[in-house]
DNA sequence: GTGGCTGTGTGCACCCGTTCACAAAGTCAC
DNA sequence: GTGACTTTGTGAACGGGTGCACACAGCCAC
């Protein structure tokens, strides 16, 4: 696995925001190496999957010792595109889009909130968490001035294909939808989804057949 | 594939839910059947994959004609246990367990919020969306009485661990975790995981790269 | 009834991801 | 320097999921 440009499988992309958050943890304690073996415990994976998703970033383990634990941190932010800020615009300021707004878990993780935009004229010019809820339609300079990069559509889901598509028209390439709807975009533009009905759906599954198999994640097994 | 014992696999079961929304859009508008094509475009998916997913629940297209809406609806919901309401837990009343709790869109769906429960005594008897917050002590009653199947976590990821082990001593089998943290109970539990984080850093990643594909979200493709 | 048409159900080949297992690399004690 | 020990990096086998392709079931027109 020489120093060509590697093309990391999706399924270990999802998986690196763990490691990510386990090595975050590691450094504050000032742990200075990690095994693929406890990484895995503490990730909830299979070791040997930690070593292969790692191998993806390069040759930065040491053999008989393990992994540095800022070195690996520090590769992995980069890889994920972690070394600057991505502001992020949430759509519709509602019950979630409030929740969103004020939790700061984003803007300590490089996504702070660059915008909050809304229809209804009751919420535009309001102040939410610092930042003033602006009109929709204003979106488009916003992005521009902001420098946003992520929208997050938080809207009613018949709202949902509209409000895309603006963000799309307005320069976003990626989105996070928290509205029950599927979008069809431009297949250029990122699209995820977080939908809590099929979760608690997912769960009903499995409880009805009298406990199945541990249900799995949105990507691989969890603990 | 006649009338045994049927294993639905992981992948389909996450996809059903999505089936099941559309159906539910076609049902309202009274449409009287539906063909794979058009359902799977819908639902954003190939529909070789929808014919082969609707095939677990039993033969029951018309070839030719399709799938009969109202019977596949009443088919789907009863195999994804949703012929019955499951009461929910939500553990933290902060940003999110708040609006968890004032969103209407799951008791909507079968998943009425039983109870809620904190440890901040300036939470605890204050009464959101019509329901009391209860102290996170009472829950093992609170679960029996309301009948109570399904635990959301909304607490701080430190309080997480504890939480969800409690929610286990309680009697729940299904937990869905909303805090970025990795849970480690008896793998009879079902539990699933959102992480808002982890999606944004997704999302980062494939950003940075220059567009690299659409990314794809929890359970394959999205649009 | 017959023929034509539409759309299901599924066999099959392929691909991605997981896991095992092990050689090689590196560390450390002496 | 040598040897024992630890842990990585990866080849290879396996398993599940996807999507093509098509036989054939069921409908409709006449
Ligand atoms: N609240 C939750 O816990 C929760 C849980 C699961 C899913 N969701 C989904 O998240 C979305 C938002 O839920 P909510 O509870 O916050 O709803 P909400 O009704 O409280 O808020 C929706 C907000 O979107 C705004 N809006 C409407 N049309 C808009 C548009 N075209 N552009 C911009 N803003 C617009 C409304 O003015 C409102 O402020 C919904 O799609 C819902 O299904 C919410
Ligand atoms: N708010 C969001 O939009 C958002 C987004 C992504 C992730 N999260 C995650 O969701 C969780 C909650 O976020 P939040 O913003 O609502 O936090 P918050 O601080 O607003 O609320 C947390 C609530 O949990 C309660 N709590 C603390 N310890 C508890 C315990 N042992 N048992 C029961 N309740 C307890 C607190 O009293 C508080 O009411 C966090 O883990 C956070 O990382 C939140």
């Amino acid at each position: 696995m020489s120093e060509q440009e590697r093309r990391i499988p999706e399924a270990t992309v999802a998986r690196l925001p763990v490691y990510l958050r386990c090595l975050v943890e590691l450094a504050d304690e000032r742990t200075p190496t990690i095994s693929s073996e406890r990484l895995a415990d503490m990730a909830g994976v299979n070791a040997a999957k930690v070593r292969k998703d790692l191998s993806y970033l390069g040759s930065y383990g040491t053999r008989g010792v393990g992994y540095d634990v800022e070195f690996l941190l520090y590769q992995m932010s980069r890889e994920l595109g972690l070394t600057q800020d991505w502001p992020v615009v949430v759509a519709g300021v509602g019950n979630l889009g409030q929740a969103l707004a004020n939790y700061g878990g984003f803007t300590d993780r490089g996504f702070p909130v660059g915008a909050l935009v809304d229809v209804d004229p009751d919420k535009v010019g309001t102040s939410i968490a610092g930042v003033i809820v602006r009109h929709l339609d204003e979106l488009p300079e916003l992005v521009a001035s902001k420098g946003i990069a992520i929208g997050i559509i938080a809207t009613p889901p018949t709202a949902a294909q509209s409000v895309a598509e603006k963000m799309v028209e307005a320069g976003i390439g990626s989105i996070l939808n928290f509205s029950p709807s599927v979008l069809g975009l431009d297949p250029e533009v990122s699209v995820r989804k977080v939908d809590l009905a099929v979760e608690l759906q997912i769960l009903s599954f499995y409880r009805r057949r009298a406990d199945g198999p541990a249900s799995l994640g949105p990507d691989g097994p969890q603990r």
